[in-house]
DNA sequence: ACAATCGGACCTTCAATAGG
DNA sequence: CTATTGAAGGTCCGATTGTG
């Protein structure tokens, strides 16, 4: 298990070197699970472990907005499977469920949440470890914006979206054109239907042995993740993944095996100062541990809210719906907002 | 160092096809 | 009619290139 942390020494690292110390390029931060290159792709390649650590209390409301796979104050049960990824898509790391918040527990978050050491790095519990590496899902929206569909950027369901309104052309945010499926177009003759399974999609789990009781994903692919949806947000609102499929059997509902989201006690010492290079072996002494728990929600608000298109393009994060303990919260802002995207939308 | 570009991997959708 | 196939059409990752 690794800890990464200021005052650790890797205060200075930047935190996309830490997804190369990771496990998987997860961070857990502040209690929640957030892909290290996501926070690198929204809050710039070189942000510190430090800088982050005192910006995201401030930043908590913004990144929990922007990052999709931020189990803050959304309702419903936080979806975590175990997986990895060889190429770990930011977005594609972690995943829940957005539109099974009925089946789920609410899950919140509490300022108490807050650990004083924010940033701790975690491998996946025992149990969630993946036996093989899983390729995660990525989801799409079902349109783009204009924009981003020209920059190749990723778009979100809003209107506008929030690359648009982060380079401050909301207005511009339409969704782009689709044409039309052609129909009439022949295919020939479909492979052979042989009534049971083949030989053709058994590849999953060599070892036979479903992850956590989860049976493999029927498809000759790798596994998927589950979707850990954005916060507060209506399904799909800022659905990276797609919820898991419903009353589906043998589907995917079985691919979102419940995780729990805790304020992440420090772990043993013992654990905190492991050499590099243990990404790969984990969990070598003490299995990391997964405390089931709630958190309230103290600013779950409509995205919105948060996001405010300024002059200058940038966006200004609303001020906190409340004032964080600790002092080293109350750092203001820097103007950090969320760089490490381009600027204007372009093309 | 950071932003813009864009090739192409990946995903979603849905008409064509197959089977009962 | 339902299930499955599989390709069209789309999204957007991430490597590359451009800019100051
Ligand atoms: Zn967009
Ligand atoms: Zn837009």
């Amino acid at each position: 298990m690794r800890q990464v942390e200021d005052g650790t020494g890797r205060g200075n690292m930047p935190v996309r070197d830490v997804q190369h110390e990771g496990i998987h390029g997860i961070l857990l931060v502040m209690g929640r699970y957030v892909p290290v290159m996501w926070l690198t792709q929204r809050l710039g390649r070189r942000t510190t472990i430090t800088t982050l650590y005192s910006l995201l209390p401030l930043y908590f409301h913004y990144i929990a907005l922007l990052c999709p796979c931020f189990p803050s104050a959304r309702q419903g049960a936080v979806g975590f499977n175990s997986m990895s990824s060889n190429d770990p898509d930011p977005d594609d790391i972690l995943d829940s469920p957005s539109t099974t918040d009925s089946l789920s527990p609410p899950i919140t978050i509490h300022p108490l949440a807050y650990p004083p050491m924010s940033l701790h790095m975690y491998p996946y519990p025992q149990g969630l470890v993946p036996t093989q590496p899983l390729r995660l899902k990525r989801r799409q929206v079902k349109n783009a914006c204009t924009n981003c569909q020209k920059a190749c950027k990723k778009c979100d369901d809003a209107r506008p979206c929030l690359r648009c309104v982060k380079y401050g052309v909301s207005e511009e945010c339409v969704d782009s054109q689709r044409k039309e499926r052609r129909k009439g177009i022949k295919r020939g003759p479909y492979k052979k239907r042989d009534g049971k399974g083949n030989a053709s999609d058994q590849v999953d789990d060599p070892q036979g042995l479903p992850i956590n009781g989860v049976p493999a994903q029927p498809s000759g692919s790798p596994p998927t993740a589950p979707y850990m949806g954005p916060v507060g947000y209506p399904p799909g609102y800022y659905g990276q993944y797609p919820p898991p499929p419903l009353g589906k059997p043998g589907e995917a509902a079985s691919f979102y095996p419940q995780f729990f989201i805790t304020s992440v006690p420090p772990p043993p010492p013992s654990l905190q100062h492991t050499q590099e290079g243990d990404a790969q072996a984990y969990p070598p002494q003490s299995p990391p541990q997964f405390y089931p728990t709630t958190f309230l929600a103290p600013y779950a608000q409509p995205y919105p809210s948060y996001v405010v298109a300024r002059p200058d393009s940038q966006v200004q994060m609303p001020a906190a719906p409340y004032t964080y303990p600790s002092p080293v919260y109350g750092k203001q802002p820097v103007e950090m907002g969320i760089a490490g995207d381009h600027n204007g939308v372009d093309k």
